[in-house]
Order: structure tokens, then sequence, then C-alpha cells
DNA sequence: TTTATTTCGTAACTATGGGTACGATACGTG
DNA sequence: CACGTATCGTACCCATAGTTACGAAATAAA
């Protein structure tokens, strides 16, 4: 199922660059603050090649966002839906949440925790994104949460949506902080706290 | 000490108007999404006559934070040195957090807290300022713990700055959920459980 | 080799926003 | 009333950023 030759002058952008570019930087510097130009430096890509790949600003964002999502999110989701008990998994949060982003290659903080914050100067496509995110990560914690009630590992009477939003706060916070800099063990340590709560 | 009659033009630039409007959209909008132009059509201001008051966009953003920080910041100092027991000052920012933004006249959210997001986009002055700003947050809330684990109302073994950095991540979340439109009921619920872990 | 097709990328266009030059204006003073 | 002074605000400058018009280039098919 090759796309085997096909008319016309070959394509010569690297969608695949221009795209791990643009989510590195939205990452790593903030999501509102790099512009077509900047990643057309960064990739050697023109201005129109980028529109022709992706419309627009905000669909690049957009799929820059659904990059993250594999990337990032879907390991959350992996953690939380995994068959161990809730104490692991609230240690096995930590730890992913506490990586050495160094080490990784990886940008410190988190872009998901940025676009929210920024929510309002998003275009529609990421903004709606976003949105769908957030509603997918509260359900993926409420699940999880909901679980360990039943197996009677936790038994916590806070409401399980509130405690979703708590899960999901402290993820946020966590990032927050890595962002300013503040180191991973103190950060774990927070979140072991904050985590050892709930149960 | 009336600054009498000066020579020249009077001024008739309504310079508390200009900074409450500014403030109000900073913290309304975003602080980065307001431009000196949006101000002036609101307040009927001229550019030049801004300019001439405060020098230039970042001043005027550090100005209307410094406002910030008599209006939302102090208070919230202020119940952290009030002699009240731990469990009383703890409700006491439960209440401060949760207040119905809507009948105080006021934006929901937090603008010091939506500066942080962006400290990267912000000015020289301002950017200093949230750092300065965050580290008497963080001394506040230290003081605080310190004070109440000599006073044997908090037992907790987490380090006093893990805990200042809990307390700060605490009501960061809380802001941003507000801003998010959870309602101030559930936000009220999960800072009550956040607050009951470090005692 | 000509034609149809597809992509390429320079060089624009437009809008926005921070910032200012400068002549007009309005006041106290001599 | 003329002069010095301080502020006013129109109209502009300049940089950035999103977006696109359009002719050139490269390839397969005719």
């Amino acid at each position: 199922m090759e796309k085997a030759e096909k008319r016309g002058r070959p394509k010569t952008l690297d969608r695949e660059r221009v795209l791990q570019t643009a989510l590195m930087q939205y990452w790593d510097v903030s999501p509102t603050d790099v512009s077509i130009g900047e990643i057309c430096k960064l990739t050697g890509a023109s201005k129109p090649g980028i529109y022709r790949e992706f419309g627009s600003d905000d669909r690049l964002k957009c799929a820059a966002l659904e990059s993250y999502r594999s990337l990032a999110l879907l390991p959350l989701f992996d953690i939380l839906k995994r068959d161990q008990s809730f104490a692991a998994a609230k240690t096995a949060l930590v730890a992913f949440t506490t990586q050495d982003r160094e080490a990784l290659g990886v940008p410190s903080g988190c872009l998901f925790v940025a676009m929210r914050a920024q929510r309002g100067s998003l275009g529609s496509a990421t903004g709606e994104r976003v949105d769908q995110l957030r509603q997918e990560v509260l359900d993926a914690y409420m699940v999880w949460i909901e679980t360990a009630k039943s197996k009677g590992e936790c038994s916590a009477k806070i409401p399980t949506d509130a405690a979703a939003l708590y899960f999901d706060a402290q993820n946020g916070g966590a990032m927050r902080m890595q962002k300013e800099g503040v180191d991973n063990a103190t950060i774990a340590t927070v979140l072991r706290y904050a985590f050892a709560m709930i149960e």
C-alpha cells in the first residue's frame, strides 16, 4: 500500500519534523509564544508549506496537542487503567510525573497544562480539543477512583468527581512547580503527601 | 500638603480609573491578551496619556499587579498571620478562596496565578515582581506552618518548604478550577480534603 | 516533448500592538 | 496680554505574526 509514484512535484516538506519541532517549541516555550515563522526557521520549511500541510496556526497547534496526547497523556491513562493496587498506581503516578525530563530529552512542565492556562487565546480547533482532553482526563481519574472504591482500596468519603478534580489539580500543580524550577525530589515529596490523603 | 494649583495644562487622565480597568481586564481576560489600545477604549484615555503616566506596557502591568497584591494577596497574608488555630486558618483560607466572585463584583481566578503561568512573556519589571511575590507567598506559608508546628497544631512530618509549596499549589489549583468553571462548592470540598492532609 | 498535475517558496498583504513625534491646548505668572 | 509650562491627543512609525497570491519547478502521463 505504498503511495507509489504520484504525479506532480514530489513533496519535500517533512511533516513529522515540523510537527515534532512545533510540539517541542510549544511545550518548552509556550503554545502562544511560538510563531509559524519561528518553526520555519527551525525546520527549514516555508510558511506556505506549513499552511498547505496543516491549514492554519490553530490546526498546527491542534496537531501538536494530538501528538502530545499520545506522548504524555496515554501513558498516564495507562497507569490508571493498569490492573494494580490503588497505592501502586499512586506511586507510579508520582514516578511518572517526576521523571527526569532532561535525561529523557523532553521539556519540563506540561503542554496540556499550559494550554489549559491559555485556553482563551487558543483557536477554536485547539481550544475545543483541550476541553475534550480535560474531560477525558477527569473521566480517567473517575473510573480509576471508582474502581479503587469498589475494590475497597479507597475508603475516602470524598465524592468521586471531587477526587478526580483533586488528582488533576495535584498533577497540574506538580507540572507548574517543575516549570518554576522546583526540583523533582521536592515535587515528589509534595505529591506523595497529596496522594496519601485519598485512601 | 495639597499639590495646590500647578502651572501648565491640568491633568485630565484618571490614573486610578486606568489602573483599575487594566487590573480588571488583566484579571478577567489575561495579562498578555489585553492591549494598551483596549484599555484606552475602555477608559477614554489616550495612548500617550497612559505612556506618560505608566511608562510602558510592562510598567502598567506591574502597577496592576501591585494593586492586585493589595487587593487579594494582603488579605491572604492576613489570614496566615492572624492569631488563630491552624485549623481555623485553614477554614478561613477555604472560605476566602471560594468566595462568590460574582457577588463581590470581581473576576474569577487569580491574576497572580495567571501571571505565573505566563512568566515568560511578561516584561522584566512585571516578571521580577512576580518572582518576588511568589517568594513572599511561600515565605508567608512557611512562617505560618512553622508557627503551627511549634504550637503543636501541626504534627505532620512534611518539611516546611514542601508544605508551603503544597498549600500554594492547592490555592493555585483552586483558582484554576474557578477559571475553568467548577463551582465554588466543589472547589471548597476539594480544598477541605487537601488541607485536612497536613495536620 | 508537450501537457497535466502537484508542490515549492519568494514576496507580498493585513491586522495588531507597543511606542512616540509633535503641534494644539489650557493653565499660572509676570 | 504674552510667556513659560505641563498635559493633551491625533497620527504616525515600526516590528511581528497570520495568511495568501502567484509564478517557478519537478514529476508522470500523453
